[in-house]
DNA sequence: GAGAATGTTGACAATAATGTCAATATAGAT
DNA sequence: ATCTATATTGACATTATTGTCAACATTCTC
């Protein structure tokens, strides 16, 4: 009958990873209604008061996830509007892609069990990701028509809300639209967003 | 000990008003964590059989919550993208405006409940703000340089994606700016948005 | 190999949540 | 005033979920 009788033993960075994993995939499917410590322990093939060993509490591991997706949009974000080498349309890919595989939902859920956002520390991603664009900005102008600071926050503003809203809502507006969610329209958007911003940079 | 010994009978449709009215409330401020029986029931100061008897069960309230924020959703955005009447910029306060007093946080919450969208029905929401925003700018460009009908979709498709992604995120991504999350810079945001869509409007 | 440290689990406790049901109360009709 | 329909509720059943704990197993060290 215990065809594993062996039972696996992980370093403890392991077991939290694979916690992680396993839930930030749960909740990227079945939303935070399926956050439940059996269903990730039934999903990671352990028993539920692992969980609880390695994160204490259910709030606890809460907060680990909800971390984690901050790091990974601050990451995410200044990897793509940071890199100084690529074109306006592959940024936008990137970015977009960044809210790929669950990233997205995970923050609508963090945004709806966290509605203050007291949550997430006093983290400054927005200001390192305009602080990188803006060098960029004023490295590629023209001399003596450099482009003001708050007009790249602002662009950057735009990017970061409008990915963010493109990727939670974005497929079902494009259904109600009449259009196929995937493969047109969203990619032709990207491309159009990215030449409404291309025009703003040259004109002013 | 009976204070209010009579017990109010409702009609039907009050008696759903009520709960959904409370739900909703208690979904803008505590997220769908909060979502229970027994907490909207003491909200409203009913009893939780009651709910039962007047959605069937917790799911049939879902569903209604559901229905309601994406009907909530289209008459709002066709009541301010179809005036005829009103400048670019009253027109973004009011869609952003659209959002405020919790509709964004349903409608994160619905994303997360409902990740592939197959509870709302076959809404034609965008096709219908398109089709009427396409009219005005007809009407108002030029003789023999009418926008094409893509490019007015993917503008609203902008205005819809950007709108809510700032009512979810945007406190939090001003603040993380360094910026006060409200007052400034959201209004200028909306201002520099309606800027970059004239500049666009009048350029094609 | 013996032993320590600790990752891991099954069984259990306590609580809470949804749902059921018979009984009660209230508004409207006759 | 009586009757009817049904909105409403208290008590209960059922199930599920978080959390506790002692026992077990595995890896590492000596």
């Amino acid at each position: 009958m215990p065809a594993s009788a062996k039972r696996l033993r992980r370093s403890p960075e392991e077991a939290r990873r694979l916690i992680l994993d396993t839930a930030q995939q749960l909740i990227a499917r079945s939303g935070p209604e399926g956050l439940r410590l059996q269903e990730i322990a039934a999903a990671a093939g352990i028993s539920h008061p692992l969980i609880l060993h390695h994160f204490g509490s259910r709030e606890g591991l809460v907060r680990a996830l909800v971390q984690e997706a901050v790091d990974e949009l601050r990451d995410k974000l200044i990897a793509t509007m940071g890199s100084a080498e690529s074109s306006l349309e592959q940024e936008f890919e990137q970015v977009f892609n960044a809210y790929r595989d669950g990233l997205a939902q995970r923050l609508a859920w963090l945004a709806t069990i966290d509605p203050t956002g007291e949550m997430i520390g006093p983290a400054t991603i927005m200001r390192d990701v305009a602080d990188s664009l803006h060098a960029r900005r004023v490295a590629a102008a023209m001399p003596g028509a450099a482009p003001d600071r708050a007009d790249t926050e602002m662009l950057v503003h735009l990017i970061a809300v409008a990915a963010f809203g493109d990727a939670i809502v974005g497929k079902r507006l494009w259904r109600s639209a009449g259009l196929p969610a995937t493969g047109g329209p969203d990619r032709r958007f990207r491309a159009w967003l990215a030449g409404l911003i291309r025009e703003h940079s040259i004109r002013r």
